[in-house]
RNA sequence: UGGGCUAUCGCCAAGCGGUAAGGCACAGGACUUUGACUCCUGCAUUCGUUGGUUCGAAUCCAACUAGCCCAGCCA
């Protein structure tokens, strides 16, 4: 964990939000003298997806650039829609990002009793009262755009506040018969405003208080006094808290805090192209089986990519590259991917891998003949070593490497060309075999003796294309899984949109009897022996000129190898149409 | 039409009164035993629009325009 910490580049010089950090602790500034200390408070109820991620890496990569501390907080004040989960998934991938909350793990609902005093204290003041609309008259109440709301419970006095506070506390009033709301402004152009409700009942069991309460707080009233307790001093979140954070400052400002004032500071949330991000979009997903789960490799959930082949390494790259803002807008996948080859194309070791096989002989190449060759693991790091393939007669080589009849610029087997076999010889097309549907079943060539390693004797440069191959004598079958976007839509979430009929049915391509190299069972065998397999990156490969592949942590086991394409390699053969 | 926010290249994004960084994408070219990588080169006379202030404006002022968010006893 520390490493993934280390390895990951300096953040960028800055954003707004470290501007105004860096002048609250100037000579002068609010929190002149103090550590920054921030929090990242999920709501435990769904797997976090890389829009969360954004947030996090703020949150925590706030509090890592200024020396500061992070928080975790599950901010559990709703007892209807949390559970205890999704908690453990929470921290695994906060933990397999690289960052670190120390022992400052809490729960909103360890503070429902200091948030029960407050807004006792409130009542005191004269700044709550119980109101006893009905969630259908508060609505007719709300007033409108220039119109006041309204509340007959408005002026009632302390004392009776008080008692029906206590009585709804002790569980003697009935579910939505009342509220407490805060005394605040009912003609305020900014509806949060408008005396919002700040408890409101709920006879349900808490994911860890069971049936100590049936008063709930409210997040705008919750939120700040956490933030307060902790000694948060940048509460940081997405912008659709903008406005309530007016709500928050007087929360704030009305209750005895014991220590510093937090301030709240919103940002951009992320949105990427050809997804969803909205938590209530991804669990339709996954209820109604159009994914395999939370953690299907092409959903945006932080297990998902991880489980895709994403590094934690790539995804902190990708958010560091897209800065801090406060301008709504949809940032490219590629974006994302051109991390992820990035960062793989400096750590993946090479192998050979065919994914469409087709069958090449060597004709002059003797029968049951074999010789060895060393490939390099990883051509950007010598370090990297090399390791064994074997060579015969009859190899595979991707059906795709092989035109009888060549088209522009195609620089592969053809009859009469000559192509490089990665690391072993030349060999020339002599032509192919075709059964009776005019299928080409076999590949024929001749190598060349002299060009051992791929290097001619004669030194003469070789206009083909060196194309990847394995030996059909060694090679293990795996079952190869190809990913495409889950939408074929730029904007599955745009308005006016059913993301569902958004979505590619080809988006998951299956390919069985992929030929890879030997080697490729040890490093399956081994990883079958890992603990918490969906907590860690499976092992990782480039498949030379395919793409980078790693093995699927869930289903890949030594007997039957499963690999998942993390992303392809680019390419920029364009073949004339 | 009430409140809040945002507008700089196809996508992110620097810029904070002195004459438009960077990344992604894209297009050329070099190199290459991955049509990958790497390396060059190109890619906003212009900063939503219109006025104003100024020797000088993306940066200050004004008025427009467009987009996003808000009327849960959700977070």
């Amino acid at each position: 964990m520390a490493e993934l910490v280390k390895e990951t580049e300096a953040p960028k010089s800055s954003n707004f939000i470290w501007d105004f950090i860096k002048e609250d602790l100037a000579p002068g500034g609010q929190f002149e003298g103090k550590t920054v200390h921030t929090r990242f408070p999920p709501e435990p109820n769904g797997y976090l997806h890389i829009g969360h991620c954004k947030a996090l890496c703020i949150d925590f990569g706030t509090a890592e650039a200024f020396g500061g501390l992070c928080n975790l907080r599950m901010d559990d004040t709703n007892p209807a829609k949390e559970d205890t989960e999704y908690v453990d998934a929470i921290q695994q991938d906060i933990h397999w990002l690289g960052f670190d909350w120390g022992d400052r793990f809490f729960y909103g609902s360890d503070y429902f009793e200091k948030d029960y005093e407050y807004a006792v204290e409130l009542i005191k003041k004269g700044l709550a009262y119980v109101c006893e609309l009905t969630p259908e008259e508060f609505r007719a109440n709300r007033g409108d755009i220039g119109i006041p709301a309204t509340s007959p419970y408005r002026d009632r006095p302390i004392e009776e506040s008080l008692a029906l506070f206590e009585k709804m506390k002790n569980g003697e009033i009935e579910e939505g018969k009342m509220t407490l709301r805060a005394k605040i402004d009912l003609a305020s152009g900014n509806f949060n405003m408008r005396d919002p409700v700040i408890y409101r009942i709920r006879y349900i069991n808490h994911h860890r208080q069971g049936t100590k309460w049936c008063i709930f707080p409210m997040y705008d009233f919750a939120h700040p006094i956490q933030d307060a307790l902790e000694g948060i001093t940048h509460s940081l979140c997405s912008l659709e808290y903008e406005e309530h954070r007016p709500l928050y400052d007087w929360v704030v400002n009305n209750v005895s805090i014991p220590y510093h004032k937090p301030r709240q500071i919103e940002f951009a949330r992320l949105n990427i192209d050809h997804t969803v991000m909205s938590k209530r979009k991804l669990r339709k997903l996954v209820e109604e089986g159009y994914v395999s789960g939370w953690d299907d490799p092409r959903m945006p959930t932080l297990c998902g990519l991880r489980r895709r082949g994403y590094t934690a390494h790539s995804i902190r790259r990708f958010i560091d590259e897209i800065g801090v803002g406060k301008t709504t807008g949809i940032v490219e996948l590629a974006m994302l991917e051109h991390c992820l080859r990035d960062d793989l194309n400096m750590s993946a070791e090479r192998t050979m891998a065919v994914l469409k096989p087709v069958k090449l002989t060597v004709t002059n190449y003797p029968e049951g003949q074999s010789e060895s060759f060393e490939l390099e693991n990883n051509p950007t790091d010598p370090a990297a070593g090399t390791h064994t393939i074997t060579f015969s007669r009859n190899l595979w080589i991707e059906a795709e490497d092989f035109l009888e009849t060549p088209i522009p610029k195609y620089k592969r087997l053809y009859p009469g060309n000559e192509v490089r076999l990665k690391g072993a010889y030349l060999v020339t097309c002599t032509g192919c075999v075709k059964d009776e549907n005019g299928n080409v079943t076999e590949v024929l060539c001749e190598y060349d003796p002299d060009s051992r390693g791929g290097d001619p004797a004669d030194g003469r440069k070789v206009k083909g294309a060196t194309i990847h191959w394995v030996d059909q004598a060694t090679a293990v079958d795996a079952e190869v899984r190809l990913y495409n976007n889950l939408f074929l839509d730029e904007q599955p979430d745009g308005p006016d949109k059913n993301f569902l009929e958004c979505m590619d049915p080809e988006s998951l391509v299956v390919l069985q009897g992929c030929k890879v190299e030997p080697e490729m069972v040890k490093v399956a065998e081994a990883f079958d022996g890992v603990e918490n397999r969906s907590g860690v990156n499976a092992p990782t490969f480039q498949f030379m000129r395919n793409g980078y592949f790693c093995l699927d942590n869930r289903d890949s086991r030594k007997d039957h190898l499963v690999f998942n394409r993390s992303v392809s390699l680019k390419d920029s053969f364009k073949p004339a149409k």
